[in-house]
DNA sequence: AACTGCTGAGAAAACGATTGCTCGCCGATG
DNA sequence: CATCGGCGAGCAATCGTTTTCTCAGCAGTT
């Protein structure tokens, strides 16, 4: 691959002059600027990325460190991110936490270690990437959940309410006892929706005991909680589900008790989906902005790198309630 | 951040002790070592990644450039790279070309300049993309799809046979005017599968005519398709449905119109989903190894960076048929 | 004619690591 | 006692850019 002083001695001039040329940069004297092209051209030059790095101390790279891209939820979010990035120019690395706070830290180490210019953070627990990453002054923005301590950039979504609303619009559709199938303890969307589950009980004026589950975010180890939670004594005529995935085994949970949603248990879930209007009754979710949520958290992280000091900002975007079929019980 | 300099100087030996040192390498004295070691943890050291990379002339870096994260089944693919690039200490760049050749170009010249290890490339349409590469030395494994020219290194699913089996299959079971919904001319897979529809429509001795529509492989060019589909003078009484985003569209369709899957229209979907088994009738599917395909092309190209220069090499992963409802006329 | 500005290009110094080469020092051998 | 061999550490070159500094040359002014 040919370097920038072959391209220089092609054209008859210093290395300086093509990187300026090259660049853009100074003013070039146009026929010097049109042989270094030419030459670079002939040579097919492409700038060696890792030196530029080096020497200008920053690279056009994001990281994007999230639960599971097999969630759904977050691939939007990271096609949001990957759209705005591109755009501008970046290019974004994908990292898996699994939630898993060691995997998390060790993401983070390699982010700072290849000097990425950002990085957009899904933080597992109540961990401490996002002051290592600021430490070494490489801005980053939170997603989906809020940073466990201090207040970075942070992109979120009124899940509480949106849970609690969930709850209430169960409520007025008749359900009594409602109960609720939530994520690992320690997962602030998991706690969050708990919480907003709870307030809508109060709201509501219902109590109903202790109606919860808890299950990681995947819809293996829901499968177990949704019959635990079917199987209770007096078992709830509906349930919240924190999440997508959860929810295909809460309602294949349902299917083999020869139980209808909707009619003989409410279902509400977060996160939308292209084919829950395809099963009988269609699944009433909350929707969540997944994709603009990963837009509008690039763009802050850009801005940030672009050197904006301003006050770190908490954009909060709202999910919204989707009624259909299966919290209907007429 | 501190520099390996500084590491040096507050360890009281030379840089190149430090790099020895921390790389585990040739015999450095334990004692010196054990300085070395101390002071890098003092200083929160982290090796400057670009320089590291700028010296060694090589990243630890693969670029994975596939058409959409959304769409689940290149979800899935992006995961199994993730996941054995990751154990063998690599990041994964995502890039959603989107099946544009000019989007692919653009990250091919990306993942060019930044000298990435290599590429794991699901071609869009005939470009030269993986020879623009392969003629700078970078190695890449095609994915899915197999490249327009030359054989490079290839992971693909036997998705003609697929397509043949699953058409055999909704012959066997009655139904006698199949149709097909397929991606865009000049999508390898789209036109595999087509052909594979073709020959299975032959074995069976049936002739539809041509029930065949293409749409894009999203959700909202296959909802036209479909519903053109079906207003046929003649409509199909089974389709094969070349993706699982079309799928939805299909079946919404039916829907829209009072069919049954199964009963009024069979219907066979490429890639199965977690949501297939909860429609009724549950959807009938071709599953696809898309995790595998992804680990293995990973593994393929690990090998490749390795320097290993053995023949080229096609994998070939089988798709199964995974017969439900909704290809049961009973 | 001498001096001042200004423009544009080249020389060379970074950037921060890795690594080939050199060299000092040690004990061992002839 | 002189030399040799080997071990371990440092010096310095190197990777390919960008960018600061310097300087040559030219035009304009007095």
């Amino acid at each position: 691959m040919a370097t920038i002083s072959e391209v220089a001695e092609r054209a008859g001039v210093s290395t300086a002059t093509v990187s300026r040329a090259l660049n853009g940069k100074d003013s070039v004297d146009p026929a010097l600027a049109g042989r270094v092209l030419a030459a670079a051209d002939e040579l097919g030059y492409r700038p060696n990325g890792p030196a530029r790095n080096l020497r200008k101390q920053e690279t056009a790279v994001l990281a994007l460190i999230i639960s599971d891209v097999e969630n759904p939820f977050f691939t939007a979010i990271s096609r949001g991110v990957e759209d705005v990035a591109h755009d501008a120019g970046y290019s974004v690395v994908l990292c898996n936490s699994d939630d898993d706070p060691d995997k998390e830290r060790e993401y983070v180490e390699v982010a700072l270690q290849e000097r990425v210019a950002g990085v957009l953070l899904s933080p597992a627990g109540r961990g401490d990437s996002a002051e290592k990453l600021r430490a070494h002054d490489t801005p980053v923005v939170a997603i989906d959940r809020p940073l466990p301590r201090s207040g970075g950039d942070t992109v979120l979504v009124d899940t509480r309410l949106a849970a609690r609303e969930a709850t209430l619009h169960l409520a007025e559709q008749g359900y009594r006892r409602l109960g609720c199938l939530t994520g690992p303890e320690g997962v602030p969307t998991a706690d969050d929706r708990l919480a907003g589950y709870r307030d809508g009980l109060r709201a509501a004026g219902l109590d109903s005991g202790e109606l919860v589950r808890r299950s990681d975010f995947k819809a293996t180890g829901a499968a177990e909680a949704a019959h635990s939670l079917l199987a209770e004594r007096q078992p709830p005529d509906a349930i919240l589900v924190a999440n997508n995935a959860m929810a295909v085994s809460v309602l294949a949970a349902l299917d083999e008790l020869g139980m209808r949603p909707g009619r003989d248990v409410g279902v509400v879930a977060f996160d939308d989906a292209p084919w829950t209007v395809l099963i009988d009754p269609p699944l009433s979710v909350v929707a969540q902005p997944a994709y603009d949520m990963g837009a509008t958290a690039a763009q802050l992280l850009l801005g940030r790198i672009g050197g904006d000091h301003t006050e770190t900002t908490v954009t909060t975007l709202s999910a919204h309630l989707v009624p259909r079929g299966s919290s209907r019980s007429g």
